[in-house]
DNA sequence: TTTT
DNA sequence: TTTT
């Protein structure tokens, strides 16, 4: 099949610092333990409710792999779009087990930390920069015609913003 | 927590009929299994790879479980919103297993059949039916002020468009 | 036509603070300003470039209308889904004008303040609760059979969380 | 400002074949009208009621139009995942205009033809054709390192489905 | 008009 | 395990 979409819309706390695996290839996988919770209120006792709901992500992309590592902690606010892909494992006594997890691997992923941390200063994280939002649509303007947005998905380990 | 975002989006087709079980309570739960699936051409061997993921859907929302039961089918094409949740079950050996669902249960959740059966013949609504949307924003103009939308998600049950 | 879906999603800031219509009937309109923006380095410059986005969004919601007066301020960050909504209006010289609007209506609404202002104390607002979600699935959990998630969408003015 | 998110999902009907127009620069624009519509039955009245909305949607992005303009017909059933921007204009009085549109231009973007002709047929791919998605998270899988998903955005032009 |  |  095609003409499908499978989406994942995330906007949470990480119960962590970000697992970071480095591949002998040089690339990195980033794995994040994400909640989200909602509240309520109990309709029959007029308690306050609340349930976490827990979220394993794993990071492919190169671009977001990197800035996650670098700028998201443990209780990091962040909005992650991926997509949901179940993946079975054998535990050690070869049993077979299933792990769903929302994956950031393309161009359809994207990551926006929400912290605020050190915005006050304009300053976040290494050389200047201060990370505020990767893979959010660079070149979404309009520029006239022959000054291209210049956006370059292809190239964009150049261009993430720091 | 709060402030917290927990959203799946999905297009896909039913791997089966829908698996309807009434409960004691006279509601009743609705279980989909939904595929999404994605083909790329693989960069080094220049072929079409396609891979599939399927999608356990829980439909607890009365309105759309009654839809769900009423107009999905093996093959049907579906829009669905709804969020993660993982459950932990033990099996018979009592072993812990964990499956996580897309679950539409609340007022966030929609949707949205879109296989256009009798769409040709422009027959949605009046005695020919079809079901051709639930749950997508009814009430969702802006009448003058005195005629209000009218739309009472209370009453959600009364207002399925068909 | 049904069988469709009209959604958005937008994580911005606020330009000034809400503008809050009190309506005869007793309801209340809010009209928000709210800015998106996006960074990108130019390919040919490689210099860097921002555009902005400003998004006129309007919430009838009672409950969400509520919360955004009391809650919101200019510079807020708030993640709001709505849906979008071609209004026509006439100018004083009785020109025909049109407005796009994101509209928050209905019970496919939502709003989630992202500030984090006063998190630390875990209160925020008046009496005690701390607004950190609005209309973000409650009862989204799956309680045993005959202790339903309890959440009521026709009642919502009673379940916001504070 | 960065940190933010702006997007839009539709799913709707073309109110017309798409509009092409060819650039100097060889690259093509092509302009979608797309209606969405719910139905909600009057709470007072009791009758069925409709509201459409239109939608002005533009598609820079190359391979994306190209497949519009191949596959997109009036009355076509689509998906699109784009993001609102408001355009300024003047009319041929000079007098400002803003037109807001939903725009698809980067890799945030995303089409899916819902129309499933020919799907009977199941006849996707090969010399048959048919359109079925597009940039619809190609390489998502998780294949086993050095022999990587193989999915190259900027060579996105190659990788279109058919 | 926000934010960085 | 986060957050409020």
């Amino acid at each position: 099949m095609a003409g499908s979409v499978n989406k994942v819309i995330l906007v949470g706390n990480l119960g962590a610092d970000p697992d970071v695996r480095n591949l002998p290839s040089g690339g990195k996988v980033v794995n994040l333990s994400v909640a989200t919770s909602e509240r309520w209120r109990d309709r029959n006792t007029g308690e306050q409710r609340e349930k976490t709901e827990w979220h394993r992500v794993v990071i492919f992309s190169e671009g977001l792999a990197r800035v996650a590592e670098q700028y998201l902690r443990k209780g990091s606010k962040v909005y992650l779009e991926g997509q949901l892909q179940t993946r079975k494992w054998q535990d050690q006594s070869g049993q077979d087990k299933y792990s769903t997890e929302v994956v950031l691997q393309n161009f359809n992923s994207s990551m926006v930390l929400l912290d605020g941390r050190g915005e006050g200063s304009g300053d976040v994280g290494g050389g200047g920069g201060g990370f505020r939002g990767v893979r959010e649509s660079p070149g979404g303007g309009r520029p006239p015609a022959g000054n291209a947005p210049a956006f370059e998905p292809g190239g964009m380990d150049d261009d993430i913003p720091f």
